[in-house]
Parts: structure tokens; sequence; C-alpha cells
DNA sequence: CCGCGAATTTAGACACTGTCTAACCCTCAC
DNA sequence: GTGAGGGTTAGACAGTGTCTAAATTCGCGG
């Protein structure tokens, strides 16, 4: 499969492989390939979708080392990690302080931008739902 | 092994059997010591400890049934799910809307009994550490 | 008490996600 | 060329939960 339009691969590849090694991260082939996948399409993907991303494009990428390289993104805070349920696993590409909103019902995934939280900025429930309550996960880290 | 000294078994089981019965379960056997094991300690207990709490009494009850009954007892709204890692799945016998504070690093789960969320409710965090974001997972259902 | 049908339980096979190991490969310095 | 070290790989493995088909139990009418 050919790879998609909206990114010159050349050059892509370049600021990714830039940006990896911005994080201490030695680019190889693999690696720009597997951030590729994460930055391109902004999306929060699972482990399952990057292997099958990844190998739908050039390069033939051993599970392994997909889990690798995610494992070493999340420590040099290039992802963070996102449990939205025990066989739902996703990785988000954007590392700026924020937090997130995940509805069950509709399997909807929002970004909260602020650092304020209160409830009153989360978005409404949809019409006709009640909550049976909040599940507030906080990762916390020592301080740098 | 014997039972505790801490609550008459007959009276007990009599109680849980009518709790059952309250929320539409056929109160048998093996549904009624799942119950016990999760309401004597009120604790956050993950499928694991179950089986082996409820193997350490009288019973012996298979993966099968224990899965199948927290499953039950789930839709029955006995109980409610507390997904803290993909690996980390507990279950909360205290169906009184509230939420839940899990700090990673620490390990330590905290109630949060009130309705109206605002951070400035939460358990400040231990001296020395930052948050990288807090994720906020909702848990809706469609009204009543 | 008997026996029938439905509900429940069971052992074990299976699926899925993620980890581990040991071998291999690639690059680079010398 | 050669050795060292990081990176990659296939496949075995582990943990958790699901599924299936058979066996057991239960409720209940006769």
């Amino acid at each position: 499969m050919e790879s998609s339009q909206t990114l010159k691969p050349g050059m892509a590849k370049e600021s990714i492989a830039d940006l990896l090694r911005r994080h201490e991260i030695n680019p190889t082939h693999q690696r720009v390939e597997i951030a590729q996948v994460l930055f391109e399409r902004c999306e929060h993907l699972s482990a399952d979708q990057i292997i099958s991303h990844v190998n739908a494009r050039f390069a033939e990428t051993s599970k392994a080392t997909v889990y690798n390289t995610l494992k070493l993104f999340l420590e040099k805070k290039l992802i963070r990690e996102l449990i939205i349920d025990p066989n739902k696993v996703v990785y988000d590409p954007n590392t700026t302080p924020h937090h997130h909103f995940y509805d069950v019902a509709t399997g909807r995934l929002t970004d909260i931008p602020a650092d304020n939280i209160r409830i009153g900025t989360l978005p409404a429930l949809p019409p006709g739902t009640v909550s049976d309550g909040v599940d507030i996960i906080i990762r916390t880290r020592p301080a740098a």
C-alpha cells in the first residue's frame, strides 16, 4: 500500500528523526516508521493498530519491536499511554499536559486541554444519560 | 478452612441471599459464596483474589463461574468494576454513587464520596510529586 | 417421590495482549 | 576484515478472561 499524500515522506521522516533525536532516541528505520504512524494521523491508536499500520506501509516490523518502541517512547515522554479498558489501551501522541474524557456508552474520546479541572469544564453528558460516578485516575511521577 | 468468626454464617447467608433476590439474582450456592467474599471484607478485590478466597472456604468454584457471576452482578448493579491497569481490574461492592482516586505511584486507592467533583476535593499529591495529567473516565448509562 | 426442562456449573480448550529469550543483523571504529 | 554493541526478530511463554459442550442441580408439576 502506498504512503498517504498528506505528508512528503522524505521531509516528514527528517523532522520525525529530529524529534526522536531531541528526545534522546536513536532514530532507526523502524522507530521512525512507528513514530510516523503515531504523529501523522493524530489519533489515539492501539498497539494492534500500530502494528497493522506500520506493516501496511513499507517495512515489516515485528510485534516485539513495536512494543519495545512504544515502551521507549513512553519513557522518553514522547507519547502517553491511555487505559480505557483492559483490552483497549491506546497511545496518545499529544504530550502537552491534558486530560481525557471517555464515554463508555458512545466510545467517544475527548481531549480536555485545561489544567484547571472542574466538573463544569467537562462536555455535557448526552441527553438521556446519567453517570454512576467518575473514575479519576491521576498519573503522578517524582518531580523532576 | 473454617469460616471467619466475624459473621454468623447462617444469618449472613440469609441476608445475602435476600440481597441477591432483591436484585433479581437467583441465589445459588456459588453466587452467595462469591457475594459473601465481596461484601464481608469491604475491599476492592480482583477476580483472581475472589477465586482464591472462595476456594479457601468451603465450596470449590470454577473460574468460569466466578467470571460469569461477576458479570451478572455487574449487569444487576450489585457491584462496580474498576479498571486501574490492564492487568489490575478490581470489583467494588460499594454501589452508592462515588468516585475513585488512584495514585499509580503509591498504589493507594481512595474513595471520593462526593457527587460534586472539584479538583480541590481530591487528596493532595504526595510531596515531591507532580502530575502529567488526569484521566477522567466517566461511566454513563441511559437514564432509568 | 419421580422425572422433566431450564438454569447453572464445570473443566478445559481457546483467544488476546503483552513479555521474554536467544539468535541474528547491521553499523561503526579500528 | 573483525569485533563490539545496539537494535531487531520469531516464536515460545504468561496472565487474564471467554467459550463450549457436557454434567449437574434446581424448581416444580404430577
